[in-house]
DNA sequence: CATAATACATACTTTGGGGTAAGTACTTGT
DNA sequence: ACAAGTACTTACCCCAAAGTATGTATTATG
């Protein structure tokens, strides 16, 4: 969880410029080193936690489940649970999630022209 | 300057995932609470230093330069310095900053749907 | 003589994001 | 009896990004 302060120039700022800035508010929203992983693999369809975890070897579960929760908060992927033991639960991208999809392929197609550009070059 | 550490799990993963998810290489270059507000005042022509200060004034001038030291370092801006005194130094968008645009201005306009649909909702 | 304006630089502190490691509750398989 | 799999939680540490404050060189202007 970690409570942020709400004081504090950082946050004051942070509030400001989502207000202010169209592509802040984006970022805050997908932003964080495994946020844009997470939404890419549920992009192919939803995902159970486990499926999530093994899809990402890298990601603790503690940063899996905070950005899940996040995305939550954030309304851009939805959490179904099936009250069984063992548990089973299945995220998926909500309406807003999935209107994101044009958006991080956008980037995507950037990303590649522009390290085209330059690894031609250094190569 | 703020030299990074090499070695630390820290850069490890970031170099990662730089590598392995183009959304983190394009967030890496326009991330950073002020790199998108910058980008966007030199969407609209190529400013002075104190232009950009006076358009931008929460920002702080070692802010202020720092990132436009990493857009540099990033190939999205170009600086351009009269040796004259007062000094006068122009910053301008490049190649890969222009072809930037519809990238942010896909952020944007997901960002405003996206905004609308739950302002509404609290409103 | 001092203040303003130009475009920076640099030392110092804070804090939120990310990482490590371990624990929880409940059941199925050996 | 115990290990393994499910989906988490919790306490703790580290560090890089962000912010605060001040200094620099030069010239023009009151």
């Amino acid at each position: 969880m970690t409570k942020i302060k709400e004081s504090s120039t950082r946050n004051y700022n942070k509030g400001l410029s989502e207000l202010a800035c169209p592509v802040t508010y984006v970022m805050n929203k997908i932003g964080g080193h495994w946020k844009p992983i997470i939404l890419y693999h549920l992009m192919s369809g939803p995902k159970r936690y486990s499926e999530l975890k093994r899809a990402i070897p890298a990601i603790t579960e503690k940063m899996l489940i905070q950005h899940l929760k996040q995305l939550q908060d954030d309304k851009l992927v939805t959490r179904k649970a099936k009250d069984v033991v063992p548990p089973y639960v299945v995220y998926s991208l909500s309406k807003s999630g999935e209107s994101l999809t044009p958006v991080l392929t956008a980037m995507v197609a950037w990303a590649v022209r522009d390290n085209k550009r330059y690894s031609q070059v250094s190569a």
